[in-house]
Order: structure tokens, then C-alpha cells, then sequence
DNA sequence: GTAATAGTTAGCCAGTTGGCTAAGTGTGCA
DNA sequence: TGCACACTTAGCCAACTGGCTAACTATTAC
């Protein structure tokens, strides 16, 4: 493996480390639907504010989100929509899956 | 967030995160070329062969692989073949991404 | 200016990850 | 039978993750 090589799988590996959290991908799923502010994700998600916070730094930092401050709230939306072409690959490889694997993460 | 949804995330998450790791993701793209068995993977990564059974093992669980042991060896295979598009499809989201990213990972 | 609201940052902690070495399992060969 | 080879499992350990609370920052309303 080359060192070209290793460093394009683990630019690839932090693509998808950063969507490897149940709650991240459930607001990539949301902001695929528009943007929303912090507070908004907050409560649909149901863990505290500091969390949710982190988890949109963590995608913004991996490319996946941008933020844009308005007034008081901060507004996070997908900065590479191709992302959700992405996201239905995951849908068809989970569905492919045995049920067991869905057992095993219920 | 219902329980089945976020059963489906955690499905979906547990199959991104395991394809998290350079040497996963190495593995899953040379296995895309045929069949190998441990011994030769281990050799082309380059970490102990116990860290790549683990690394293997951990792909089979998340229903990517399977192994079929002929002999002394054990070998190993893409079980969802489609799990290449999804590949592409992380290449393609990679690629969108500014350089800052490489530079961060590399 | 003070208070309220939205968000981030810092620090704590339990649980997980990913490397290693050592030990165990199973198959084939002399 | 006994040894070598391929692989897995177990156990150790440092580093990372993801939750929380508390504290800080910034903007708006009064």
C-alpha cells in the first residue's frame, strides 16, 4: 500500500466514521429536507443541546455540513448533497443485510 | 425519532462503522478483485496477522464478508457485492471535499 | 445594563477501539 | 504421533467516543 494509497482510504475512513452514529445519520437524513437551527435537531433527536452541538461539528469538520449563524440561532445545512446518493447505498446495503443484523443493533 | 427508525440507523450506522478504518476499507476494495486468504492480506497491509483477523472478522459481522476455510487457510470475500457502489460512492464524496480534509488525514 | 435564549467549549467518566504478544485450535504432512 | 503452518481468541493497554453537567459566549428583548 503506498502512502498515496493509505492516505486516500483514511480520507474515505473519516467520511464515513463521521456518519457512523446512529444520531448523525439521522440528521443528515433531516437536513436532506432543509436546514434546521440547533435547537430544532435538539428536540427531535432527544439528548442535550451540548451533544447534538458536537455531533454537527463532528460532520461539519468531516465536509458533510455548514453552519450559517442568523440572530441568535445557528442554522446547519448539507454542504455536499451528493452525500444523500451516498446515504440510499447505505439503505441498500442494510437491506441486503440478514434480519439478524438488525436484531444484533436493536 | 420512532423505534423502528432508529433501529434502521443504528443498522445503517453499524454497517458504516465498520467500514471506518483504512484497513477495512483496503481490504473490502482488494477483496473486490477476487477472493484472499489471511496469510496474503496480512502481507499487503502490513500489521500483525491477529490485527487483520480482527479487522476481517469485524466486516463479516456486519454481513459484508464471508469466509470459507479450505484447507489451512481461510478465505474471505465480498458477500454483498453492491457494497461497491457504495465504495463509489464515498470516492465521490471524497473527492467534493477541499483538500483540507486530505491534508487533516494524511 | 440586565435577563433570557441559543449555542459552544471544557472537563468528567464509562465504554469501545485497535494495536500488540501469547496462547489456543485445527488441518496437513512426514 | 508429532510438528509446522494458518488462523483465531484472549488479555493487555493507550487512545478515542459519546454521553452528561457546568461554565462560557453571543445576540436579542426589556
Amino acid at each position: 500500500m503506498t502512502a498515496a494509497t493509505l492516505s486516500r482510504y483514511k480520507v474515505q475512513a473519516a467520511i464515513l466514521k463521521a456518519l457512523a452514529h446512529p444520531t448523525r445519520l439521522f440528521i443528515v437524513d433531516e437536513l436532506s429536507r432543509g436546514e434546521r437551527c440547533v435547537n430544532d435537531l435538539t428536540e427531535m433527536i432527544g439528548v442535550e443541546m451540548p451533544t447534538v452541538s458536537r455531533h454537527l461539528s463532528q460532520l461539519k469538520h468531516a465536509g458533510i455540513l455548514e453552519d450559517e449563524k442568523r440572530g441568535v440561532q445557528v442554522f446547519y445545512r448539507l454542504k455536499t448533497p451528493c452525500v444523500m446518493n451516498f446515504f440510499q447505498c447505505v439503505a441498500a446495503v442494510a437491506s441486503e443485510e440478514s434480519s439478524a443484523l438488525v436484531r444484533r443493533a436493536a
